[in-house]
DNA sequence: GTGAAAGCGCTAACAC
DNA sequence: GTGTTAGCGCTTTCAC
């Protein structure tokens, strides 16, 4: 009862041999006689001995801990990125820990801080909105921690970085809007400062110069990523002098906020207004009309960026690397001008 | 660069005191000179020292880390509580490492199997559908390691459990209906051998006798806790030989899965069918018509059962607590006959 | 009030 | 092929 687990001294006393042969038939390393360490095996597996990760941690200076912190874990995109790390993780034998900022910035700088370094073998990132961490991330890496960024990036870290390629998804939805005729699009953005932001931002614009569409500066709203923001950001746009006939959102919750706004001003969603979003959220297929959208790889942003941080921990000078994964247009029935 | 941190050493030799006396400065313990213990703060600040907490641990046998072991993390209810979770240990300056078993009992089987209980202050369980995991968690429990269940909780361990009270819970969701007039209420309910289920039948039956209701072996259906499973069964139900007029979900998510089976088929949700759901979903209030559902409190379960955890790991004897919190029953349109 | 030394569980030279 | 020993970073007696 008294929490005595067992330990590698035990197996030794009772088998009647060194700490060090133990701890060899159990690493499956140097030459062991076959026989010794079969019996070794054997007490151990009866034991349920479980090495103390404290102790190989102390030795080997690594803990097989990789920490992951991020804004939120309550979004479809967010837990899905996470399902994607632990995947690889589980299964290279390391453990995640989970860090949650809620988009509060002072939340990351305090994590960041008390963060100990010895006690993680890498990190995983996506920042805050506003984040201003920067300097301390530098810190981190300095000291030696293997770190990757992935989604919400900070672009003056020199570090790996894995993402959705947000500038094209952003030139395809707009395109696609185009192309179903509506000619005066606006775009629900993220909040300014974030990487993400500008590169859906730079996607849309270039899309209207390239297809000689109109522009003005009051179809461009920044505000944060909720449902809420959405909605009250679509009311504006219904304020415009020039009402717009489409709405490319910077996120299908953004983009659901803003059918819901839409849909209290019964106006008829696809027909008269579109609405694009960007995430792939399932919710998009369940509310009604169906939400168009581009859809994010979050599950294997997940796998690469864990599989780069692996990467990075066996290799002291992987060479830094930026992976950008397409996302995919899915045509639903909110950008339908039936 | 090459990764050396700071340790109590370099601030003992630097400052030539002990290696003791650091210690006991940085811990504020023992009787420390006054100004050597300023002197070994700012130096422990300004180096940005941090302890290791694989020493630590060992020195302790302790490591400030609990585990969450949990189906999944991409859906609204489980999100929220690890957010609970998370908010508490944070403050206590514990990490939480995550176990994701997919729901799959296997996984949850080899993730207890290779679970090293040193590393490990504390676990919290949610298990999987048909967990077998049951003796494994009494291993773990007689090695000594404090656990809490959650949600989905295993009824034959001695331990605290901190859950919502699905039986009143099913109760009041049914009266609900008998109370807006409908006669014939179904139950898409959760799998087999899950106490949660089993609970929530209860409330179910007790509510249909309580008020003389009629009860079919047809109208009660388990199976998976999937929308795929809800839309499924839902079509089942329509081919029953006395059709219901009502459906009691165990989840929301079952209950969209239904009513989008409902749909499909034309069938007016409220007027002809009425639905209510279980845990208060977000997605309750997009869908239209909008979800009435019991209200669980996800983020409140977080936080207790994580706080219970620590007063577990904190007192040696602490006695096993159960905790069952209340539901709110939410009125929205899906159970309107109009 | 401070230092020396042992020890937490394990690994890794270094002997033999 | 196996044992001995030092040491990872820290805490904690036990001296002084």
């Amino acid at each position: 009862m008294g929490r005595h687990v067992v330990t590698i001294k035990d197996l030794a006393r009772i088998l009647n041999v060194s700490l060090s042969t133990v701890s060899r038939a159990l690493r499956d390393t140097y030459d062991v006689n076959k026989e010794t360490k079969e019996r070794v095996l054997a007490l151990a597996s009866e034991l349920n001995y479980k090495p103390n990760f404290n102790a190989t941690g102390l030795c080997h200076g690594s803990t097989h801990n990789i920490g992951i912190i991020l804004p939120f874990i309550t979004n479809y995109y967010f837990s899905t990125v996470i399902t994607g790390i632990q995947e690889i993780a589980y299964n290279s034998n390391y453990n995640i820990i989970l860090y949650i900022t809620n988009d509060s910035s002072e939340r990351e700088l305090s994590i960041i801080q008390n963060l100990s370094v010895s006690s993680l073998d890498g990190l995983l990132i996506s920042v805050s909105s506003n984040s201003d961490s920067g300097s301390h991330f530098k810190n981190l890496i300095d000291e030696g921690l293997p770190i990757v960024f992935f989604d919400r990036v900070d672009n003056n870290i020199d570090t790996s970085k894995v993402m959705q390629d947000d500038y094209n998804g952003a030139f395809e939805a707009v395109e696609h809007l185009i192309k179903n005729g509506y000619t005066k699009i606006s775009h629900l953005a993220g909040p300014k400062g974030l990487h993400l932001t500008e590169k859906r931002v730079n996607g849309y614009l270039d899309a209207l110069k390239n297809n000689n569409m109109p522009y003005r500066e009051e179809w461009i709203i920044h505000s944060g990523f909720s449902q809420d923001c959405g909605e009250s950001d679509t009311y504006k746009l219904l304020q415009c002098e020039e009402r717009p006939d489409a709405i490319f959102a910077v996120t299908d919750q953004k983009a659901i906020g803003a059918m819901l706004a839409l849909k209290k001003k019964n106006i008829h969603i696809g027909k008269e207004i579109g609405v694009i979003g960007f995430t792939d959220d399932p919710i998009g297929t369940i509310i009604s009309p169906s939400l168009t959208t581009i859809q994010e790889p979050a599950f294997n942003i997940g796998k690469i960026c864990c599989e780069l941080l692996l990467k990075h921990i066996k290799k002291k000078y992987f060479q830094p690397n930026e992976v950008i994964l397409p996302g995919t247009l899915i045509v639903r029935e909110s950008t339908v001008r039936n």
